[in-house]
DNA sequence: AAAGACTCTGCTTAATTAAGCAATATCTTA
DNA sequence: TAAGATATTGCTTAATTAAGCAGAGTCTTT
């Protein structure tokens, strides 16, 4: 990956299905990263760096426990874009999407 | 682990069988920490850790190539303590215990 | 419009850093 | 000197950082 500056812009943050499904673990529930990464069927680091665009665009907060980190969701930073995650959500067309591309992947690899 | 501020002195570096053995694996072929890893029966970040120490003693020098690192002995900096480690290594008392330990953390853990 | 060159994004693999635990060794001090 | 407190060592688990690759999108330039 490229040096990855931090990116502060929420949109930009939001605008990838993945990082929308792992706002919505978050969203009622703090989780620490090993919960969000076994949610998903990518490796630790992905999530890792999906967390921490999140948490540069102020999306997600963090706090440490011991050797984990707990992730939950800034509901304040994220009050004008509920509304459209919630109808993103509800459709569930993330979820799918994201299940779609481990199949491809499972596939491309055998 | 404490904050693990540099050890720089060799013979406190030497004084553990695993950092003997892992000078033994390096002495004559560079290897990726993952090879040296591979080779002992405990975790990477273990190897590590202890790659790290022998390094902050300058006895192994490191070469970065992609996302490996290369170990090799640094054989001028040894040269006062090789004969030391080869009669240890002749003798194959580190190479042993260190199973037996192996054995020992198998056996603790069911 | 097609072909090639660039950039961006999201991932993988390799390795490290960080925190804490358990066992041993090393100091007190009563 | 026995008993407890404290430090040290070597490990584990949790998570991150670093480098690079592959595919998709975007720009030329012809």
């Amino acid at each position: 990956m490229a040096p990855q500056l931090a990116v502060r812009d929420p949109l930009l943050a939001l605008s990838s299905p993945r990082r929308r499904e792992i706002v919505r673990l978050v969203w009622s529930d703090e989780r620490s990263a090993g919960e969000i990464a076994r949610a998903f069927e990518v490796t630790w680091p992905a999530i890792s760096q999906n967390l921490r665009v999140l948490k540069d665009a102020g999306l997600i907060k963090e706090r440490r426990v011991g050797t984990s980190r707990l992730y939950r969701a800034d509901r304040a930073a994220l009050r004008p874009l509920e509304s459209y995650l919630r109808s993103m959500w509800s459709r569930n067309i993330d979820r799918l999407r994201l299940l779609a591309e481990a199949e491809e992947r499972r596939k491309s690899k055998r």
